[in-house]
DNA sequence: ACATAAAACTTAACACTGTTAAGTACATTT
DNA sequence: AAATGTACTTAACAGTGTTAAGTTTTATGT
């Protein structure tokens, strides 16, 4: 069967029109805001149109979060260049701080939210490709920081579960509002960057 | 005015069963099926009656949040006793995952869920003692460390936001899921462990 | 003991939510 | 021109948090 006929472009289309209506709703508005109704009112669709082209809201969740992790990507498009792998892990996780401060919505529905996941528990041969990706990019750059002798030695895995769970905590923390009774409002993003910077020399192992 | 009259304790009562319910259920079937006609049907009360022993459900959650956080205190007092602070905070760490794996569903409201700090964040002269003091016992320990000079120096804030996050992402990726597709089901939770150890290690300056 | 006042609780409704079965309008094919 | 198939909509179900208004029960003062 030939793709890429007019009746599946036509398809194609308004399938992004969905998608554009529901990053703009839940961007601009949260989560919380974004409904089936709401999405096809701004498309000027029946809200049971939707349902023609996504199974049920958690697959559209989960097609909002495949997004995110291109966004996340193109934002890493900076660390090309950067040879040291210890600086590179560093400036990996500045980037992730940075996202999640300018994509917080994102940033929930990716990592924090139950529902983008629950398409994938489901059918449980599906592979969460995205997440493997990121996942594997981490644990290359570890490899390489304990090649060099750059951090403690230990079992890839296990390690790339500790330095990404450390980053996430953090930003996890600051989109869920957890620092804003604790921490002054002005300064929480820079003692985010601090408290990175202390993990990241804590690490270090070369010079000690 | 004389507290605990008879009135005041009835209404207490009261409070108490509609939080028991909540609990209940939230704990039993996840904070998804936790609706207030469904405590209100497990109290046989009519759903507004709840309206008038708390404000919202943002006012529910959050209570639900505090006695999540007396759970929490609970497993920490096999703290006392170790003298070692560095080997307090692994302890505290293990703690944590320790809460998180056995309650999820309330580690989920406490640190990922937006609802409960709603409420707090409304009324915007509001302290959040749990957290504060939980985050205060964290600062006392890592002061210990640095003056035992156990762990790299720095501002407490800044390294309790670290220490706090670096425990906290690990528990939270794995309530949310986030470890399913990535690693070995039956290994998550050993390897949460190791990748603490890790950490703890890494930290760790003494001998170097 | 009885009228009055106050507290406790319920009914009915509003404005939402995700989702589905059944039906309509239109375009394509035979 | 009739039949098939696609795209889309209408109407409804079962659920949500929340509120205004009304009812019942309890307590109080005389």
């Amino acid at each position: 069967m030939v793709l890429n006929t007019s009746k599946t472009k036509r398809k194609e289309e308004l399938r992004r029109l969905i998608l554009d209506a529901a990053l703009k709703v839940f961007v601009e508005e949260g989560l919380e805001h974004l409904s089936i109704r709401r999405i096809a009112d701004i498309i000027a669709y029946s809200p049971t149109t939707i349902y023609l082209y996504f199974q049920d809201k958690n697959h559209l969740l989960f097609e909002l979060c495949e997004i995110g992790f291109l966004r996340m990507a193109e934002i890493n498009n900076n660390l090309t260049g950067i040879q040291n792998p210890l600086e590179r892990l560093h400036r990996m996780g500045e980037n992730y701080i940075k996202f999640g401060m300018e994509h917080p919505a994102y940033y929930d529905l990716m990592f924090n939210q139950a529902a983008p996941m629950e398409r994938l528990a489901i059918m449980d041969n599906a592979e969460w490709n995205s997440g493997d990706r990121a996942f594997a990019e981490l644990k290359e750059i570890i490899s390489d920081c304990i090649a060099q002798g750059m951090i403690r030695k230990g079992d890839t895995n296990t390690i790339a579960m500790a330095v990404w769970g450390m980053v996430h905590g953090l930003v996890s923390l600051r989109v869920c509002k957890r620092f804003d009774k604790l921490i002054d409002a002005e300064n929480v993003v820079q003692t985010l960057h601090s408290s990175l910077e202390w993990l990241i020399q804590s690490v270090d192992i070369t010079g000690k």
